[in-house]
RNA sequence: GCGGGUGUAGUUCAAUGGUAGAACACUAGCCUUCCAAGCUAGAUACGUGGGUUCGAUUCCCAUCACCCGCUCCA
């Protein structure tokens, strides 16, 4: 069985999991907008991920902060300065550059260097370099380029009803600066004492250049993120830990080991606040890509919002009366990726008849808890609607259910194997004499008669993480 | 933003300068019907605007949108 985002696309738009965003208008580029089942699907992996981090954890505590902010935040996090990319053309060849790595690989062959480091250079000042030197196209050869661009990674909009510059505020890159500023605020109202954990499940919004890959980079995503506080040295130990712990809950859910991988992060690659990172990457059908960046953002982030701010955020840690910055291991989750890793995850195709005469079913086997309907209720005619229907709504109760009489029996098996639906209930004409019921299992198919008293019994426990 | 491609039903694909077809999906009905593709009936489409023309879904122009490629990290 092939596995391609193609298929993955298809279901999910036909059976209502993703649809493409603004779709009566002709659409617009890279947004998505999840229907009635990838709703469902969403909350349970937003569920899950709060459940684990947030409600079991002893040391962890949840906010929900505003995605607008005070400018002088971006201007702390340092995402003002370095979210924007000076990127030029080459008008020969169509090639695009960064302005300063194009510098910068050019100095380093030719061995003329800018007065300054290439950080500190201003647009004008590279664009002169280049010029000056007459640097030539890497692939063409000639130097014949257009004009630097910034292209800010930032979305930019207005506070009030009046676009004057000084109003000017952006919509958050990333959730973890919510977090940063209120840190103050938490510890002190949840009395947590470091080390501990902030959590915060919210949507961000970055300007991507190439976005791409059906829901894997959108410029408007949902991020489940942690910034988790400790002491000075003993920030390695947490990283490893955070570390640990995101693979078990993955695991958890279904993901096999072979469609995960961590990959650290070599010295270079490493982001200019941080001293290691994780990425851990999931097998899409697209190739490896990262669902969850985990970062020992070391003091940085309190230190930038302390200096900009003029607040004191350090911390008097009272186990041993000293006062410090404290350390940060943020382990921040994509939760549109998580879905969709999801997705690519369950998708299966099978072969339920022989090869001379196949007979294929398509299912999607999720993790029973985080499928998007739990249960289908499905009379085995019309004429037994009425005893069926008083069955779902005694399940909908507590699971999401679905009810389903059209067609026959053997199709509509067919479509909740096609949403991953863990378990079918079927009322047929001998359920009004012996008051049972038959359920089948998506998994296994095997088909069991349960009494209709016991049936809140039986799925007892089927649903948990 | 640049280059290339594409716009016909929910999906996949036809045909046509003069009433737009099919398959699958969908809906209704029939069948004591437990693993799709049985019978009958039915609903649903030419992205938008302009031009040429007696007449445009078809030809031309524009526009909009989507898809594929251009160093990114949730």
């Amino acid at each position: 069985m092939e596995k391609t985002m193609e298929k993955i696309v298809n279901l999910a738009n036909a059976r209502g999991f993703i649809y493409p965003g603004s779709q009566i208008y002709g659409g617009l580029a890279n947004t998505w907008d999840y229907g009635p089942l990838g709703v469902e699907l969403k909350n349970n992996v937003k569920k899950a991920w709060w459940q684990k981090f947030v409600q079991e954890s002893p040391t962890n505590v949840g906010v929900d902060c505003a995605i607008l902010m005070n400018p002088q935040t971006w201007v702390a996090s340092g995402h003002l300065k370095s979210f924007s990319d000076p990127l030029l053309d080459c008008k020969s060849c169509g090639s695009r550059y960064r302005a300063d790595q194009l510098i910068e690989d050019w100095s380093a062959t030719s061995g003329i260097k800018p007065e300054k480091p290439v950080d500190a250079l201003s647009q004008d000042e590279m664009m002169d370099f280049i010029n000056r030197n007459e640097i030539p196209c890497p692939s063409c050869g000639k130097h014949n380029f257009t004009d630097i661009r910034q292209f800010n990674l930032m979305f930019k909009t207005f506070q009030g009803v009046t676009e004057d510059s000084s109003a000017t505020i952006y919509l958050r890159p990333e959730t973890a600066q919510g977090i940063f500023v209120n840190f103050k605020n938490v510890q002190r109202t949840s009395r947590k004492k470091v080390p501990f954990g902030i959590c915060q499940i919210g949507k961000s919004f970055r300007n991507e250049i190439t976005p791409g890959n059906f829901t894997f980079r959108t410029r408007e995503f949902e991020q489940m993120e942690m910034e988790f506080f400790c002491k000075p040295d003993t920030d390695l130990e947490w990283f490893a830990y955070w570390k640990e712990f995101a693979r078990k809950w993955l695991y958890s859910l279904g993901l096999k080991e072979e469609q995960l991988r961590f990959r650290d992060h070599e010295k270079e690659e490493l982001s200019f606040y941080s001293k290691a990172t994780t990425d851990v990457e999931f097998l899409f059908p697209f190739g490896w890509g990262e669902l969850w960046g985990i970062a020992d953002r070391t003091d940085y982030d309190l230190t930038q919002h302390m200096k900009v701010s003029g607040e004191d955020l350090t911390y008097f840690d009272d186990t041993d009366n000293t006062r410090y910055t404290p350390y940060v291991i943020e382990p921040s989750l994509g939760a549109d990726r998580m879905v969709l890793a999801f997705l690519c995850a369950a998708y299966d195709e099978e072969n339920l008849g022989t090869e001379e005469a196949p007979d294929m079913r398509t299912v999607m086997h999720f993790h029973p808890a985080l499928a998007p309907v739990k249960i289908a209720v499905l009379p085995l005619s019309k004429k037994l609607n009425e005893e069926a229907e008083k069955i779902e709504a005694q399940l909908a109760a507590k699971y999401t259910c679905d009810f389903d009489d059209r067609g026959n029996i053997g199709k509509r098996y067919r479509r909740q194997d096609e949403i991953g639906t863990p378990y079918c209930v079927t009322y047929d004409f001998d359920s009004e004499t012996d008051h049972a019921v038959t359920i089948r299992d998506r998994d296994t198919m095997q088909q069991v008669r349960v009494p209709i008293a016991e049936l809140e019994q039986w799925f007892e426990g089927k649903f948990a993480f």
